[in-house]
RNA sequence: GGGCGCUUAGCUCAGCGGUAGAGCGCUGCCCUUACAAGGCAGAUGUCGUAGGUUCGACCCCUACAGCGCCCACCA
């Protein structure tokens, strides 16, 4: 896609800047930031309740946790008391041997004489309290709850308030461990709940089993349900650096493009809770924390350190590892030689942008924030510019499994239906879905993917680049952003065939008449250079690719080229010298302004073009980028090549109209004093043989227009009755927005309320109307004689 | 339950208080020596629904509907 990366800065032994995670001096940094912040207090180590993956064997944060909505059962389970009973809800049975508590709403009638009474816990001979928490929603089932803390996160908090002891009864396989009755132990906690539900049957205190839609919490990494597990980690306390990190963007310091995602960003911080790093992992940052025998914790930069700290005491090296994101929050300092003072580190901290997604804002952006702003008092970037996230062309989020990716690469070189379909259905999880994939390539791709070539791939991501949060990609698009780079591309050939071995003006002492259309074009070429770097001062890349094809097809192509076709053709010679280097200088610029989206086309071309225009230098890329210079604006010739654009547009229409074949040449007559831009352009571009300016049109049936203040009447041979509905529809035309102008300048609040500007505006339309409509109506009283 | 966003032409998307836009698609005529992946001309929209504010609303406000995403502890 012609991403433009600093090579140098690929050598990843880390002198310059580039990277691999574990890398020494990546490393290093990772080490250095542990111990500062556990010697600041913000790091520690806690027995806590964690997101276990007994798969994987490992704590994951919760932002590694992917909750998503499953079909799963409720079951109502009696637990028996003396002289009572009471019934408690769970969707997840096997817990129930590590109960500890019943509780209900302090507030709840129906169990207030309960509180503080035992209930059996059944299979397990354990009798437990009721409680009162406010946890409980007494609306809800039974308003009993069942409390277990050490497999359920509100449980937790409430036996914490109530001083009761969590009770383990997993494994770090999740299977049951021998806290639980014996006939429990080593189940799988599945299996356990087979079991256990059956034996709750058979004793009567099963009462009921439904149908239950909940959010079942996955592991991001596993796919496995996490367990709620009590297990010693290491956590960053995270309020103090919150704190921080919303001070940065809430200063402006960090911006968010769109600036709705400042929300997001907010919202998660406010809410943060302390972050555990800690991992069961073997492949990562080994935490550079020792115990001895007795369970001290000594954390040093190096085993010597740690080995003196613990004055030769025996250690050994914790065996977790840091989760990756710990090392990745310190890249934009931490790459680039912190803790040393390099130059790197004063030259590009912070730098000037992020590009991300926003499914990162969390895990990376908001953490790369806190520990720059921690470490180096600076922010790591000054702008976070979060894409959309691209969808296919059904609005479907892109995945594996649905087979509805799109790669890149297939868009730039092309593809087949059979490589499509071999490529999206290899290695797939699920076999089943094998079928699904194919008719969904086969009806999207029937014929493959044409090859668009990078450029227009790049192209067209930045035309869809809008602040949505999400965009539906459509194959269409490319290809009409593939059709502008051939259009770029040929437009450039019919210069370089006019120029080349030519004199293109690049001489000064020689004489050079520009035309009103060089200037025109000239003047555009600085609004569209200035409408370009708006948007991209602003992150709209879809506005400045648009700024870019409106001035490449719409002026420069679809009018300069032709006006200059015939300026080559009839032009003097200080006029020809004029056009070619109007032609060459302004695409030579035009390039410019458009290389970053379309890059590799716009190098090739340049390379011919430039020495034309007299540029020199070995490549686009190192070029200055345009600058709008509005001592070029030429209000004058805008002004005229507006109006010539009209006279030729009414000429074309009525040619079209009155279905004269395109190569047939005509007579035009014209009242008023069309300019000589004007006639040119009408003659080459709408095909006139012969101009005449009269003082009054001739009396005849050929269809008439009005231009400003010109009438024109092409000489043609027409049908009167098909003149008169012609004209008639025109009439009625114009007459419907002359009613709907003047019931705006009719209505007194309007005119007295409107800014003067706004009536002016819609009294000068109103005149402007009823002098076409004048002329119009004219020409068909006079057909209807 | 909270938050964010979206709803404009057949499709993908801009626009935004003062005459509805682009690309693709569609219709007609053209192989006019830069380009048929092109040229010229053209058709197509009660701008999600209902209220409100305003001289004026696609645009601002409110409610509703539909769609999408994020966060959240309801057993």
């Amino acid at each position: 896609l012609g991403v433009s990366a600093n090579w140098e800065y690929a050598d990843t032994e880390g002198r310059k800047g580039g990277y691999f995670t574990m890398d020494a001096h990546m490393s290093r940094a990772v080490t250095e930031v542990f111990v500062r912040l556990y010697e600041q207090g913000l790091i520690y180590r806690a027995k806590r309740l964690v997101n276990w993956d007994p798969v994987l064997h490992t704590v994951v944060s919760d932002l590694e946790v992917d909750s998503e909505e499953e079909d799963g059962r409720l079951w109502e389970i009696v637990y028996p008391g003396e002289g009572f009973s009471v019934t408690v809800a769970t969707t997840r049975p096997e817990t129930m041997l590590g109960d500890v508590a019943v509780a209900v709403n302090p507030r709840d009638e129906r169990y207030r004489t309960l509180v503080g009474r035992k209930v059996e816990l059944p299979l397990t001979g354990r009798s437990i309290p009721v409680i009162a928490d406010d946890y409980v929603d007494p609306e809800f089932g039974s308003g009993c709850v069942k409390i277990t803390p050490a497999h359920d996160f509100n449980d937790y908090q409430v036996g914490a308030r109530h001083g009761l002891e969590p009770v383990n009864i997993f494994t770090p396989d999740a299977s049951v461990n021998d806290n639980a009755p014996p006939a429990y132990r080593g189940l799988e906690r599945f299996a356990a709940r087979k079991t256990i539900l059956a034996d709750l049957k058979a004793a009567g205190l099963l009462v009921s089993e439904k149908a239950y839609k909940l959010r079942v919490p996955r592991s991001g990494r596993s796919g496995a349900v996490v367990e709620p597990m009590l297990t010693d980690q290491w956590f960053v306390k995270m309020e103090s650096l919150a704190r921080d990190g919303l001070e940065a963007v809430a200063s402006g310091a960090v911006r968010f493009v769109p600036e709705h995602w400042t929300a997001t960003y907010n919202h998660w911080l406010k809410n943060i809770i302390d972050w555990p790093i800690s991992r069961q992992l073997w492949w990562g940052h080994q935490i550079p924390a020792w115990y001895d025998d007795a369970g001290n914790i000594t954390v040093a930069r190096s085993e010597d350190e740690a080995s003196q700290k613990a004055k030769g005491k025996p250690l050994r090296r914790d065996p977790d590892v840091l989760d990756t994101w710990f090392s990745s929050q310190l890249v934009p300092f931490s790459s680039l030689g912190w803790p040393e003072k390099t130059p790197d580190l004063e030259t590009f901290l912070p730098s000037s942008v992020l590009v991300t997604g926003n499914d990162i804002i969390f895990f990376w952006v908001a953490r790369m924030i806190m520990a720059a702003r921690h470490f180096t008092g600076q922010v790591p970037f000054r702008d976070v510019y979060i894409n959309a996230i691209v969808r296919d062309a059904e609005g479907e989020k892109m995945s594996k499994s649905k087979g509805n990716t799109i790669d890149p690469l297939d868009l730039i070189d092309g593809t087949t239906l059979d490589a499509l379909l071999a490529k999206s259905t290899v290695g797939l999880m699920k076999a089943e879905h094998k079928e699904r994939i194919e008719r969904y390539v086969k009806s999207h791709y029937p014929n493959g993917i044409p090859a668009f070539g990078a450029d227009a791939v790049r192209f067209t991501f930045a035309s869809l680049a809008t602040f949505t949060i999400t965009l539906n990609f459509d194959l269409n698009r490319c290809e009409g952003y593939r059709n502008f780079c051939n259009k770029l591309w040929n437009a450039t050939r019919f210069v370089l065939m006019n120029a080349e071995g030519k004199d293109c003006g690049q001489d000064e002492q020689r004489p050079v008449e520009l035309s009103v259309w060089d200037r025109w074009i000239i003047s555009t070429l600085q609004r569209a250079e200035a409408e370009v770097e708006a948007a991209f001062a602003e992150y709209r890349f879809d506005n400045a690719a648009a700024a870019i094809y409106r001035f490449v097809w719409d002026e420069y192509c679809d009018w300069y080229v032709e006006i200059a076709k015939q300026q080559l053709a009839d032009g003097n010679e200080a006029g020809q010298r004029a056009t070619r280097r109007t032609l060459v200088r302004v695409l030579e610029t035009a390039l410019r302004l458009a290389h970053p989206i379309i890059p590799f086309i716009t190098e090739e071309l340049w390379q011919s073009v430039a020495p034309l225009a007299g540029k020199k230098g070995e490549t686009i890329m190192l070029q200055p980028y345009p600058k709008s210079q509005p001592e070029k604006l030429d209000a004058a010739a805008e002004r005229e090549v507006a109006l010539a654009k009209e006279f030729v547009n009414a000429t074309r229409n009525l040619r079209s109209d009155m279905k004269v074949p395109p190569k047939d040449r005509i007579a035009l007559y014209a009242t008023g004093q069309p300019s000589a831009a004007t006639v040119s352009a009408t003659v080459s571009l709408a095909r006139v043989a012969e101009f005449k300016v009269v003082e009054e049109l001739p009396q005849s049936d050929s269809p008439v227009a009005v231009v400003g203040p010109h009438r024109i009447m092409p000489y043609i041979e027409v049908d009167p009755a098909k003149e008169r509905e012609r004209l008639s529809k025109e009439v009625a035309r114009l007459n419907g927005e002359i009613s709907k102008a003047r019931a705006q300048l009719g209505n007194t609040s309007f005119v007295q309320r409107a800014p003067a500007a706004v009536v002016q505006q819609m009294r000068e339309r109103v005149a402007g109307f009823e002098a076409t409509l004048a002329k119009v109506s004219a020409q068909l009283e006079r057909l209807r004689r």
